[in-house]
DNA sequence: CTGTTAGCGCATTCAT
DNA sequence: ATGAATGCGCTAACAG
């Protein structure tokens, strides 16, 4: 047997189908007895509305897609759950589509024209199911202009940007600002930053950071201490070496991700230098694992689900034809663990 | 200026809508001539089919819903990428509810009430959307009957099950006597565990694999060995000072999960016992700190992307009412790192 | 090989 | 306060 549509409310309650709408959405005033056989009808049948025949009628979704370059990556879960905790809001619902890039391609994002044609096809399809917006989700943040064409639906991205729509980032700078902010509090003023790969701008601006503290704070300034890591492990470990191995060692280091951090803690341990007792450090993503290590990390904590919530504000807004509204950068928040020490 | 339609098509190809219908699905043969300029003008119009549309008529979406009771849990989005895997080789589209239940309501699961308003509108939103099949990814593996009445629609469980549905679960009895196996072939034979909850399936199953190994390898069975834990750190570190404190210690421990072997590594690590030199460990799930921590640890990985993948299969063939053929329950893999030595 | 047409379930305009 | 009728874009049955 065929679904209850509104066609049976209307039949079973005596009433036109336009009735039957109106009553559903409110959209005009309704004699309460009427109201009542109508909303009656719908209790007995189990009627369940047809959001399909719906959207197509209104040429509106409340739908919108997400594209996601690879969910297994550490940023989007909690990405996705901030634009589900603004969506469960506002009635709007997600179709998630995975690129499934790291599987597919891995870390060769140069690249572009190795994973071009999965991006286009995954707009395609959510052009082709006719979705309100989209918000496209990066695996890290870079350029992505040009990589795909929304036909005109709103878009917004997010850990990446394009030169023409909206995106969201966090506070790159004021993050390893806050950083070096707290490590001076701590008594530290010989401070090393082993970086990222420095064609990404996070890198880049969380050296500006670093370097607007030095000014600031007055610390002495030696390009020794700047060390230039590729977010590995390895690169943490190695370049921890060099650093332990100066005639004057730092007495801090600010790393640029927690994952490096594990190389520097390794590297510590096997020059027989104690952290955080002698050397302190301090990380960056507030990954997982930073509370299971020991020491436990103290690390920038990123604001990965308010970062999906202002993505889909700002896209609701779009989509509603509305200005957004300038939005403040999220910003990082410091997790105090145990990985910093008092410099003596 | 509205959309291009089949309509506009037709109208700039000289054919009827039909027609323009047939050369899209390739639903008929269409003569070569004609064929051409039907895909010309697709191609000046910028056509771009209406999935709406279609699925009304056709009364199906080649849309599958998936209920996440939280996708910022460890299991999800490998899960996620798994149904990903299948549905881009099946044309199938993915709408994601996730209940957010972890920051809802905590870990009190026990409360079905708390969370039964949450999933039971997820369904209906589903419903309202017409997808063709659900798919429930629980926090964890436990009886979910009850909980929701996906009215009639297929629906596959995992992570989770019920009494009347299908669900994808993977051999957990297997899992740990394959641990216990490597342990044994490692030269051990006093050989600890630290369960989980003991409320929870599971930590049932992997008991009974650890018996049973304990049987096939005739190992001592001593119960002083079988020790209780809740799958937080805090209690393997409990469980681990304990088990060493005896008068007879074991020379090898299995953890039910990666969380509590933390525990393990620093009550061992008080003790003066080094790992694996005194005391080997292995544990479950193979959580990305694993690889971070030191010793790196030896661990049981889920097969997480296998069972999303099996789930869209089988609920793949319930949609199209097709006999789901017996699954083989997918297997726990040994990751060989570091934490387990050889008993001398 | 191609065209005509009904209708999927619903919102909405125009009547009354 | 309510109803009749139209059409959103498309597929498929029917007709030729």
């Amino acid at each position: 047997m065929r679904k209850t549509s509104i066609k049976d409310i209307a039949l079973k309650a005596n009433v036109s189908i336009a009735t039957v709408s109106y009553v559903l959405n409110g959209t005009r005033n309704v004699r309460p007895e009427t109201h009542k056989r109508v909303t009656e009808a719908i209790e007995e049948l189990n009627y369940k509305p047809n959001d399909i025949a719906k959207s197509l009628k209104r040429n509106r979704t409340n739908t919108i897609g997400v594209i996601a370059e690879d969910v297994t990556v550490f940023n989007a879960p909690d990405i996705i759950d901030g634009i589900n905790d603004f969506g469960d809001r506002h009635d709007l619902h997600i179709l998630l589509v995975n690129l499934r890039l790291d599987k597919r391609i891995g870390r060769n994002f140069g690249d572009t024209e190795a994973y071009r044609k999965y991006a286009a096809n995954a707009v395609s399809e959510l052009l082709s199911k006719q979705v309100d917006g989209i918000i496209y989700i990066g695996v890290h943040t870079r350029d992505l202009t040009g990589l795909i064409d929304a036909e005109g639906i709103p878009i917004v991205y997010t850990y990446g940007y394009t030169q023409n729509d909206i995106s969201i980032q966090y506070n790159d700078e004021q993050a390893s600002y806050e950083a070096m902010s707290y490590l001076v509090r701590k008594g530290h003023s010989r401070i090393a930053i082993i970086s990222g790969l420095m064609d990404s701008i996070p890198s880049r601006q969380r050296l500006k950071g670093y370097y607007k503290a030095v000014t600031d704070f007055e610390l002495p300034f030696d390009p020794l201490l700047i060390k230039m890591g590729d977010w590995e492990r390895e690169s943490g470990y190695r370049l921890t070496a060099e650093l332990l191995a100066l005639p004057e060692p730092p007495t801090a280091i600010l790393s640029m991700n927690d994952v490096m951090v594990v190389g520097v803690l390794q590297a510590a341990d096997e020059c027989g230098v104690s952290i955080p007792g002698e050397l302190s450090v301090i990380g960056f993503d507030d990954r997982e694992f930073s509370d299971y290590l020991r020491p436990r990390i103290t690390t920038m904590g990123l604001p990965l689900h308010e970062m999906g919530y202002q993505a889909i504000e700002a896209l609701y807004h779009l989509i509603n034809g509305n200005k957004v509204q300038t939005l403040v950068m999220p910003e990082c928040r410091l997790i105090e663990r145990d990985s910093v020490g008092v410099a003596q």
